[in-house]
DNA sequence: AAGCAGTGCGTGGTAAGCTACGCATCACAT
DNA sequence: ATGTGATGCGTAGCTTACCACGCACTGCTT
């Protein structure tokens, strides 16, 4: 149970009305958002706040953004421009498409622990917690 | 329960690898966050997927912002967000097609990256995680 | 040696998210 | 009337998020 003036309520009361403006049912909504159409109901009266994953689904269903949720929600941080002036804008994505198959013999020359060990950008903590992280995923691989 | 492979695990390795970068107890962190530390545990350890004002709280804790997070564990819509409206367009630079970062140890980055991306060991996922750490190191040091 | 402060981790329990099933009502048919 | 289908809602119960408490261990002091 939520607490009764918190904005989520708010969120329930617009998920509610997008829903009926659209003019669909609860249970078409619901199945759409693979939700049960009694939480769903309970959702839009304000009973149960949902998951992050509940709510994305709802608001794609919806067709709705879920960001604006999240901002009302309050979940979101709000750095809109910290004096970073760094591309990957929100969070990282520049990574994509590269760095999948390089060939398999050179590789070997490669090793990241030495690597990281001459990197002069990383402090010797990070360098020690750089490699720790790496051979965690070598032996969980 | 979560996926066995869920990208949760690799937020939970990326929160304690962060809070021990700071070098943070668990304790100090769970009380900055108002969350236990046990529970704090057993959510870096990737046994629990705490819900969006509890990771807000711990990321804030961590000085880390929390729509990366979002995005990595597929809570936030792709769409194009509303509140981001600069596209930027006409400016003269940002390098948006080419790499963001121009000048300083750009060599040792590539190594480490290299190295990265070239280990027959690592998963992709794991290796965007390594790469993540790497460059979020690099900017706070 | 015995303390004690600090670390991370395991456990039992409570509350909340979430579903399966069912009820009551309103349409429009038979 | 009686049936059939759709609507929204209530409830029991399972699963999960989350906490209070305590344990084992380490390092430091006396």
């Amino acid at each position: 149970m939520v607490d009764v003036r918190s904005p989520w309520t708010e969120v329930a009361k617009l998920l509610r009305a997008q829903r009926q403006l659209a003019e669909l049912s609860l249970r078409s909504v619901a199945k759409m958002a693979h939700v049960s159409d009694s939480y769903l109901s309970q959702v839009e009266r304000g009973l149960y706040e949902p998951s992050p994953e509940v709510l994305k689904s709802i608001a794609t269903a919806l067709k709705i953004p879920v960001n604006g949720l999240y901002e009302r929600l309050g979940w979101l941080d709000d750095l809109p421009h910290p004096p970073t002036p760094e591309p990957t804008s929100s969070g990282s994505e520049t990574s994509e498409s590269a760095m999948s198959e390089p060939p398999a013999s050179a590789s070997a020359v490669c090793r990241v622990e030495d690597a990281i060990a001459s990197d002069p950008g990383l402090s010797p903590a990070q360098k020690r917690l750089l490699v720790d992280v790496y051979r965690n995923f070598l032996r969980t691989a």
